[in-house]
DNA sequence: TGTTTATTGTGACTAAAGTCACATTTTAGG
DNA sequence: CCTAAAATGTGACTTTAGTCACAATAAACA
């Protein structure tokens, strides 16, 4: 097995950071009216245009967040694994959330209500900041996803998703046990910023080249180092 | 002249709110030793990769933030204008520039050291509040952003690229005044995302279309109106 | 376990945008 | 004000990726 050295840092949000160590009345004001609830895959937790009541954490399963456009095509450009938090930036801003959220799999999520969250933030300086430097760093993975859109071609940019996504597909426990991606074909090519069949034509070419083996939906990446190689990154 | 209702908002950052009724105090705490300077047009500021050292404010002129790739490629992802701030993001999550920044025009800007600043977020739950939610805000900014370049054709970009600008390059005092857009046809590719020639080709149609005038490089928006239409946003 | 429904895969074609080479115009500096 | 250098504009062509139509598999569930 290839062994890889790739700056995930710049793709991922560090929200799980915000918990880190954060006292235990601030955790206690924050967990005050908590509940927590089962998702089948494919349920909506809020829609583009809708205002906020709360914020989410993943206890298990994945979410993704899109926009979709008029002509309902739709553009994946962050996908949440267990550990992350979600859904504050339109509470602070106090504006309609820009996105939408659902789940991609079977999921276990929390949900804190709104003014438990911003009462917390209030009270708990230690949680202002942490976010102050969370949202600064998701700041910088928004611009890298941008330029990435931008500046790479669709196969750059399936190399580089299917890196991002195995690092979200990792089991916390089994670090060095192969990583099956679990999504459907539409949906990488809606991460990829691209059309279903382009991305099963390069799945194709990627399996030719032995770079990845498939299994029905799922994917393996046999070669990651070369696969990060065709990214193109620096 | 063709009026016009246009959700500016969810294209701009709002950094210039930052200061809105700060207390004397704090506004004493960031200008301690804020020194303020004159550039000329294409100075570069800072640099993707580079430590920050503090954070700049726009008193006259016009920057860009850009990501340049591996091949050279500009990707222009914010034009900054008098009274908005940056450069705090890097400074506050403690990590290198994510990208670039370099005056467009000759331009006064201050800027205000690191220390002195985190200083005053620290000091100031006013001021971290501010910034919380300017970055909630900014958050959305670039996930449209995101959208528009993975879901938008060309035209559609440069219709709405054209709007955004018009309302940077508008004069804050003649608000019925025409406002000519002054930038290079390289930087406006690189803004929109696409080649200088298609670029050229489009603006050349929009001319056709009566939707635009030039003067040099200069552009006037004739029907803002009929442009946001093309820029197909609902 | 069969059967229906959804997802995945493939071929042929089209459209959109990029590239290259070069002419023309504008701008800045001496 | 003239001239060199930079920026803008245009034509011909290439490349990349998207679209449409449909075949083949896989998944869901009765």
């Amino acid at each position: 097995m290839q062994s890889i050295d790739f700056p995930f840092d710049k793709f991922n949000f560090n929200s799980d950071s915000i918990l880190e160590g954060l006292p235990e009345e601030d955790v206690a004001l924050l967990t005050k009216s908590m509940v927590t609830h089962s998702y089948k895959k494919g349920e909506i937790l809020f829609r583009d245009g809708s205002y906020p009541t709360g914020i989410y954490f993943i206890k298990k399963g994945k979410v993704k967040k899109y926009k979709t456009d008029k002509e309902g095509k739709e553009q994946i450009f962050y996908v949440y694994r267990n550990g992350e938090f979600f859904g504050y930036h339109a509470l602070i801003s106090e504006e309609k959330f820009t996105d939408t959220a659902s789940t991609i799999e079977e999921s276990i999520i929390s949900f804190i209500p709104k003014d438990d969250f911003l009462q917390a933030i209030q009270t708990s300086s230690i949680l202002s900041n942490r976010l102050l430097k969370v949202m600064s760093h998701e700041f910088g993975v928004l611009v890298n996803g941008l330029a990435v859109l931008a500046q790479k071609t669709v196969r750059e940019r399936l190399a580089l998703s299917l890196l991002v996504l195995r690092d979200k597909y990792k089991k916390d426990n089994q670090e060095n046990k192969p990583v099956e991606l679990d999504l459907s074909r539409d949906d990488l090519a809606k991460f990829v910023g691209t059309a279903r069949e382009t991305l099963v034509r390069l799945i194709h070419d990627f399996k030719e080249e032995g770079l990845i083996e498939t299994n029905g939906r799922k994917i393996t990446l046999l070669k990651p180092l070369d696969i990060s190689k065709i990214a193109n990154l620096y």
